[in-house]
DNA sequence: CGTAAAGTTGAATTCTTTCAAACACGGTGG
DNA sequence: CCACCGTGTTTGAAAGAATTCAACTTTACG
């Protein structure tokens, strides 16, 4: 996230140097302790769990290439997408470390990630990891929030302009864009399931999004017609510069 | 949180036990490092801001007793309310430790704060509590979670039936109810703010439930009547042990 | 005691969901 | 190569939940 003077949100661009700088500074880390405890890099295929809800044991991931989602299923049936975790990430922390994982992780592409096993013993010799993990999961807090406030103060297309400029941010600072437009492995039902909407409206509010030339999904790929006008569908959380 | 085998998530019973830890551990630390910082007592009246959105160095804070509740406004005036900080929760932490805060923090309650300086040092001389702070953050990110999971999945009554009963279960995990009532400083626009609903829709909602003998809101004092009916509205989230 | 803030109520409107059905696409096996 | 099948997308019409607007009542507080 960066910061306005008047306190206002815009999207994240530190948020994934934070993740970077966490992720750099294990990679490099040349203490015994942490060579005992090697990262292992781990490959997974689309549509293939990284771990499941409920899942003993997870340890701390980052994510280095592909796209994974986070995803959790209520008793009832209904579930809930929390957020999309882009290369450069961090995923798996939560309270319990060794507890039953919150949520499952599935890869939507083929992905990389490389495994941090023992994060407590890293704790007590790398302090400075410490604080940079800390700083890193507030960047999802924020993110969370944000998602929050989507949710709960916008209309559907205003929701999805959201979620599409969000993402779309997100990859172009990792220069992970093609001018306007994105790899997009999302469903219409996985957008629904992450804002709270039915994948039929999500339909819908797309197609009306197309005709009104604002942005186009096709082939997994999602392409942005009209960069000003979804920016002022959301308010003033996105700057309005153009990419490369 | 805690979680059962199926990897549903119950009502956090050991997350303040997290922020108690942070909090003693702090407390009772010895460390010349720390003692050079000392932690400050600082009180606040209700209703009186403890920070504002956009405020720059912002510290950590732990709430020792009142009622604390963060809200951010959005360019078009439109406030959500993130949630409330009951005493044992940590507040203050963000991604940029000394940026401008992300949202507001009002005192709903006369309330008492230790403000916790220099947490950067700390880190370093004190790793331990390191992990103590990212679990307590990643405990809130939970909470944060289920918020996001029922305003995106619930109804209106639904919704307020889970947010009486998370607020209802985390004080009283603290001790601070008097049976099935709880001291309650929310407006219905608050709650409003916190779920997406317009605060005349929680007014006929919660009018609804108390014809229905669910909950009652009284002078600033909410009384759960059918806990169990409350609980079968949320689903699983909550236990239907009663309380002492 | 008077004013502002908070809560209450009704009726009409709007957005989103629900249900039902059809279509398009990619992969598989015959 | 085509028929088949499942997944994901598309479309329509009716129903429902929540909002909006406007007005009124109650409560809190100096």
């Amino acid at each position: 996230m960066y910061f306005r003077s008047n306190g206002s949100i815009g999207l994240c661009y530190t948020c994934p140097n934070r993740h970077f700088r966490f992720c750099q500074s294990l990679l490099s880390s040349s203490s015994t302790e942490f060579d005992a405890h090697a990262v292992k890099n781990l490959a997974y295929t689309a549509k293939q769990y990284l771990y499941h809800q409920g899942d003993m044991n997870n340890e701390l991931f980052i994510l280095r290439e592909g796209w994974v989602m986070l995803t959790r299923l209520s008793d009832d049936g209904d579930r809930q997408v929390f957020r999309s975790v882009l290369p450069g990430d961090l995923l798996g922390f939560q309270q319990h470390l060794h507890g039953p994982a919150v949520y499952s992780a599935i890869a939507l592409l083929d992905s990389v990630v490389c495994k941090v096993p023992n994060i407590v013993r890293l704790y007590s010799t790398q302090p400075e990891l410490a604080l940079s993990l800390a700083s890193s999961e507030a960047c999802d807090m924020m993110l969370t929030e944000m998602y929050l406030t989507n949710v709960t103060h916008r209309s559907a297309r205003e929701r999805i302009a959201f979620m599409v400029l969000e993402l779309y941010h997100r990859l172009r600072l990792r220069g992970l864009n093609k001018g306007y437009a994105i790899q997009f492995p999302l469903k219409q039902e996985d957008i629904a399931d992450t804002l709270g909407l039915t994948a039929i409206h999500v339909n819908r509010t797309l197609h009306a999004l197309k005709d009104e030339g604002l942005l186009e999904i096709h082939k997994h790929e999602l392409t942005i017609l009209d960069y000003d006008a979804l920016c002022s569908l959301v308010g003033s959380e996105f700057e309005t510069s153009v990419p490369d």
